[in-house]
DNA sequence: ATTATCTATAGATCTATAGATAATGC
DNA sequence: ATTATCTATAGATCTATAGATAATGC
């Protein structure tokens, strides 16, 4: 059983293993993982510097530590990169995975709803991470993992499509291009936020917003019954969002506000 | 009257005032202005190796020249992307400029031909520079010319989509969304590229490409007369195209393949 | 004389590794 | 003993400027 020396309280922050920091981040998050600390700070100076242009340096200085820790929680900084983007990727293909599964409910409000959740997390997340999706630097072999996550992701909005109503009447081929329209339609709330805010961040009403963007996918795919998949597919987002408030998850970003 | 002499031919190209290249570009780009040949290079470099990642060093090497010398033509390696940038903008503003004062034709078949004119540009570039968009370092100053271009381009895309039947029926409010929302989805091309080569090549065929799109942007508005406006659309490309053939520009980048 | 290049360089970075050190854990 | 930090540094860049130079133009 742990003295009460070693005991954290309020007062006195529980003391860590290992050489102790010189300049500890001071603030709220002084005592959350050194992991998760370096992570926020590269997200933050990636979004707004770029991500070439920020250095290791700046990455560390501002979790707390010498430039030289860092790489004893991250290989290298297209480590940190690759964490960061498969975080954000990650709770829309959870969805999209559950989703396709949920038979029960019409294809059109399955779709309405994963476009809802994807284009919340984009719209919603405390940095426009998205962006970094056009690095030129993810066509190396380190960042395969997440080309195939978001891969997976555009297949499940193909995969939604093809069962709707509207989907029989497509010409050959026609299902593959619409569902890239679908896509298209939702990543572009990465563009919309550069163009709102200077500072990159959130849109100011992440969850109506996202909403809007769910109407327009079923428009692209020429569903005529909007007013009912809309109904139903709430229902399934709020569900979902119920479920994963048992289990603590960056599943909610945008749903959080 | 020139003398024979200095006269170019086939066999002797024409000889240049200033000191003469060590290495001159080889290829047919040979005898194009050097800040063509820079701007070419850098156009190739920045979106295959990304902005920072790329030296001027690289650049000018690729163009046939030294390092030092690319500050004769351009005064930063800003200036250079703002060069490009401006180019990639600018044969859409036209375009949408003409289209606004067109009040002869139908506003939805001004705002499908937008549409299409914008999505080839952006689909069968030789080079996805739309990427570039979202590079953090365009918040500073030197590329408010650019960000000015670009916002007048989604304005001209709001106004023509407030000139439609369809948006009478808008809640208050809800035509700078669906603005949004039609402007998403021709950028969305942008990331199409991404995904669909490796090397972010243009895509196969940007002109069906783009009136997939164009067709989108129409459902997106909620119009229901999608054929109408598609066939006069088409005219209204063919007028512009046949236009811009007189005088050389690069307006048809998706258009001449 | 003008033009368009060249060479050389100042001054400031940057990433990742090696090895030392200051805590806690047992 | 283990853990998480530290300091120091190798080795390789990078942008932009200063001033020299090799062409053509007149």
């Amino acid at each position: 059983m742990p003295t009460a020396a070693t005991e954290p309280t309020a007062d006195r922050p529980k003391r860590r293993v290992g050489r102790p920091r010189i300049a500890p981040e001071p603030g709220p998050s002084a005592d959350a993982a050194p992991r998760d600390q370096l992570l926020a700070a590269a997200a933050e100076l990636f979004t707004v510097q770029g991500y070439t242009a920020t250095s290791t340096r700046a990455i560390a200085a501002r979790a707390g530590m010498r430039q030289a820790s860092m790489y004893y929680h991250f290989a290298s900084k297209e480590a940190l990169l690759s964490s960061l983007l498969e975080a954000t990727v990650a709770p829309s293909l959870e969805f999209a995975e559950w989703a396709l599964a949920e038979r029960g409910a019409a294809a059109e409000a399955r779709l309405w709803a994963l476009a809802r959740i994807d284009a919340a997390q984009l719209a919603g997340a405390r940095h426009n991470l998205g962006a970094l999706y056009l690095l030129p630097e993810l066509r190396q072999e380190a960042f395969a993992p997440f080309r195939g996550m978001r891969e997976r992701l555009r297949e499940s909005y193909r995969d939604l499509l093809g069962e709707t109503a509207a989907s029989l009447d497509y010409a050959p081929g026609e299902l593959a291009q619409r569902a890239h329209l679908v896509f298209g339609l939702v990543e572009g709330v990465i563009l919309a936020r550069l163009d709102n805010r200077l500072d990159n961040g959130p849109l100011a009403d992440p969850v109506s917003y996202s909403a809007g963007i769910a109407d327009g996918a079923l428009r692209l795919a020429g569903s005529d019954r909007l007013d009912a998949a809309r109904e139903q597919g709430r229902r399934l987002c709020a569900e979902w969002i119920g479920r994963s408030e048992h289990l603590p998850s960056a599943a909610r970003a945008g749903d959080r506000a």
